[in-house]
DNA sequence: ATGCATTGGGAATGCGCTTTCCCACTTCAT
DNA sequence: ATGAAGTGGGAAAGCGCATTCCCAATGCAT
């Protein structure tokens, strides 16, 4: 008993490998854990200067630091955004990601991360999981995908979705709408007018391109493909030329390179020097463009020169590359921040149309 | 009184816009919260099948999703990693994001993403944000700074990070060391080897290389800039050459192509037909070289015609770019995996090397 | 039959915080 | 001097879950 050591409580502070709590801070500054919260947490209650004076300085010598958690599970909010992308290296959705972080910040909430590889059911595993979390708000980005193989899948997300809602949570969509999903306020759509600035693009390519063109798309049922597909074929028709050829690869750099190669046969084959033999590839994204550009070179074919090539996104990180690709401009950053801010607020009324637009560049002859 | 609406239960249930709990779930299924718990989250007690699957219908019917955060504060685990990166936008950083994600996922965690331009007060405040959700650990890369304006905020940003690491978290630091911190466990350092990589892409292009070398570099005291340069110098010292110019500019695009106009100039007043006198430009990253080579190309300047660019990153979006960079490869996926499972695995032991290797290309006059 | 170990469900406690409610006290007008 | 109307601090009740502890029921050996 004699020999029994002393356990000071500084030294049993020391070895804690907790962090300190509300009510440890409370006491070191002798008030309760409910003056020390409304001094700490904000509250609409402000405790006397002098109080609060010593509740800050007993938190800071205990270097204590709130529990979010523990904040989120008494005020039914967790500052969270969930965001979901079918992956983060691809520059398309990471400058998205960026615009949703830059909102997230500004809003005070912190983003949790998911990436899918595009696949619905992967999407409705994020979906449960940030449900779980009790994000406050969603934001999915990425083309759905119509495929037969999906539809199941694409069943199963729209029912975790509308679950999410219906526990309050807000969705922001970016692109198109979600199918199977109801319809309710919730819902906040960044709508991204593919078929449009497809469209748009056709009408300006075709007005001095007088050859066939081909489109080298994603896979059938990919709607954002899907929508520039039949948006340019459209904006073809209007200038008068028959409609595209279209070759179904994977929407990304590879399926591009692959289409690529398959299309530098079809020019060899042709008389590129008569303009109207001349080919004009559309890849429905810069990625996909750019493998196509990759393939050609590969194939010994330059662009323009040999065939003329436009993308779609105008990916910052793809602006250096020569020639320079024809594209459309979306504002990514922008999209991923208004897609955030519209899940945010309670209105839903400004359903800020997003604009992008067509931008020339030497892939299709311009200087 | 009479007319007082009879609200039936299921009325209630339907209007309200909170999920169901595990109280509900137990009711409705006719047992206890605890063996409802024990069913449905996992537990080492296993319920008699027969009431177990009366409670899985129950909480199918309700559409129960357990409270991520309600779980996280009973058993003190939350389940979740934090990232922290200066741009998620920045293919070296989405690409490390890539990696944490995938094996944050691999590990049933969830990632949490920080954007902190680089500077170490917003890295303080994301490892605070962290600390307060009781991120599990966290990953934090970029380049350092020693910059003496920044040394203020490092202190901090250190006494975070330790407090974080008292309180029981891990920290997976990618690149170099964090300096200040305690020298503890808790930081599991995947090193980069920048300085060696760096001389021996010296070596590999003094080798064939005659002519000066210029170093566009990011501001000094950014560490990885500062150790890349290091090691060229080194490297070219140990070839025999000269040490060579170093320029500063900002660690990005945009400072690779301010540093490119102004060498446009020395190079054009150079006799470029002189092997002796040709150029060789290190961009002490890949998206600094690529700005190099806009600038130079904006210049009416030929890589590597004009001049030799090489970069360190190897970053994939930048490989089909054209004359193709030499470079340095760094597995940056694969950095970003091995920060995270270094911090969720309890032994420090396995710290593996990232390796990386010389990559020469085009842009140095290789075929 | 008796005693003991084992099984499995439920009550109760606590995780760390917010917030309502209560109450002692001050201030002010009358 | 008195009551009404504030002030401001603390007690206590949750938030939704995991988990410890308790206890009744069962199995088994003796």
């Amino acid at each position: 008993m004699l020999l029994k050591v002393p356990e000071t409580e500084a030294f049993e502070e020391e070895l804690s490998v907790t962090a300190s709590t509300l009510s440890e801070v409370a006491k070191l500054a002798g008030v309760s854990p409910a003056t020390a919260s409304r001094v700490l947490n904000g509250s609409a209650r402000t405790p006397a200067p002098e109080i609060a004076e010593r509740v800050r300085q007993a938190a800071d010598t205990l270097g204590y630091i709130a529990n979010a958690q523990a904040q989120g599970l008494a005020k039914a909010r967790s500052g969270l955004i969930g965001l979901i992308v079918h992956d983060i290296a691809d520059p398309y959705f990471s400058a998205i990601a960026q615009g949703v972080q830059a909102a997230a910040r500004q809003e005070r909430r912190m983003v949790l991360l998911a990436t899918t590889n595009g696949t619905p059911a992967e999407e409705k595993e994020a979906v449960a999981a940030f449900a779980a979390r009790r994000a406050e708000s969603i934001v999915i980005a990425g083309s759905r995908s119509t495929r037969s193989e999906d539809a199941r899948a694409n069943t199963d997300l729209a029912a975790e979705l509308d679950r999410y809602c219906r526990n309050g949570g807000r969705v922001g969509v970016v692109g198109q709408a979600i199918l199977g999903v109801a319809e309710t306020d919730s819902y906040r759509t960044i709508a991204v007018p593919n078929e449009q600035l497809a469209r748009d693009l056709a009408r300006d390519l075709a007005r001095t391109h007088k050859g066939p063109f081909v489109i080298v798309a994603g896979p059938e049922g990919l709607t954002t493909s899907d929508e520039r597909v039949m948006g340019f074929q459209r904006g073809l028709s209007d200038a008068g030329q028959p409609a595209a050829d279209i070759v179904h690869v994977a929407f990304n750099r590879n399926g591009g390179f692959d289409a690529g190669i398959e299309l530098a046969w079809r020019i060899k084959a042709s008389d590129r020097s008569a303009p109207d033999q001349r080919l004009c590839i559309f890849g429905t994204n810069d990625v996909m463009a750019i493998g196509v550009a990759a393939a050609l070179r590969d194939q010994g074919l330059r662009v323009p020169h040999d065939a003329s090539l436009a993308g779609f996104d105008d990916i910052e990180w793809l602006r250096d590359f020569r020639p320079a690709l024809s594209t459309v401009s979306l504002p990514l950053e922008e999209i991923g921040r208004l897609a955030t801010m519209a899940t945010l607020s309670n209105d839903n009324g400004g359903a800020a149309a997003v604009v992008g637009s067509v931008t020339l560049r030497r892939s299709t002859g311009s200087p």
